[in-house]
DNA sequence: TTTGTTGTACGAAATAAATCGTACAACAAA
DNA sequence: TTTGTTGTACGATTTATTTCGTACAACAAA
């Protein structure tokens, strides 16, 4: 299984995550929201994503069916793994504090960490 | 200015960086350590980062000098502000506590954070 | 001055990604 | 049954990225 989605693919796979199951219809109105692109791009596209194994569709009945063969999770580690390698020397922390200092992020985000945090408390 | 490396450049924007300025052979040497690819085509490369302004280069000299016109904080950021949006759907929170969740951070790196955490603690 | 070494320049090819036009099938409504 | 709507299939084109061969300049050593 392929998971290192292009960028546009990302956009795609957000919306069918989004919704569990989606036709290319469904995927393309949202995309058309934000950026234009033809149906038949989105549809193209997401035909290559199933030649590529990164989607399975179901096409038992004339609307197809799309959904995601990795999880949202899956794609969230490997693009850490990315960009830790590419940009951030490997070095986690200095990851983690470029992101808060860049994005504030709410009480409620700051609570969630810090107590994640709390598990390394008494080593 | 051009922010958006794609991976081969970063991969030579990594040894730039560390070296602060660098010469087309510096970043090969480093380059062939872990991958193998022809010398002209990191030449190339670098030509064409100097085409679209993301390094600059000194020329007075027969080998030439190459330095990078923006600095690797600007490249992390640029990259988180692309995954969150991407594949976090724009939460800080899970990008961080995913992150520590992987890629086991060391004690110190812990204790970095935490520390960061605490401009927050009274609030 | 000849020759080998180490550079840059640059065109061309290979590959990958994204976009779109055209064809045509299914099917519901007229 | 004709027509309009909504789908998929797929080839072709465009654009971006990567790779490399060939040409040639500078210069040091023989």
């Amino acid at each position: 299984m392929n998971i290192k989605p292009t960028e546009s693919e990302l956009e795609i796979l957000q919306v069918i995550w989004n919704k569990g199951q989606c036709t290319v219809r469904d995927v393309h109105e949202v995309l058309t929201a934000t950026k234009d692109a033809g149906y038949t791009t989105t549809l193209k596209l997401m035909q290559i994503m199933h030649d590529k194994g990164m989607v399975e569709r179901d096409t038992t009945s004339k609307t197809h069916l799309y959904k995601a063969l990795f999880t949202q999770e899956q794609a969230q580690s490997n693009a850490l793994d990315k960009i830790l390698s590419t940009v951030f020397k490997g070095s986690t922390s200095n990851l983690v504090i470029q992101a808060l200092g860049q994005h504030r992020a709410s009480a409620d985000e700051i609570d969630a960490i810090k107590n994640y945090l709390k598990q390394f408390d008494n080593k």
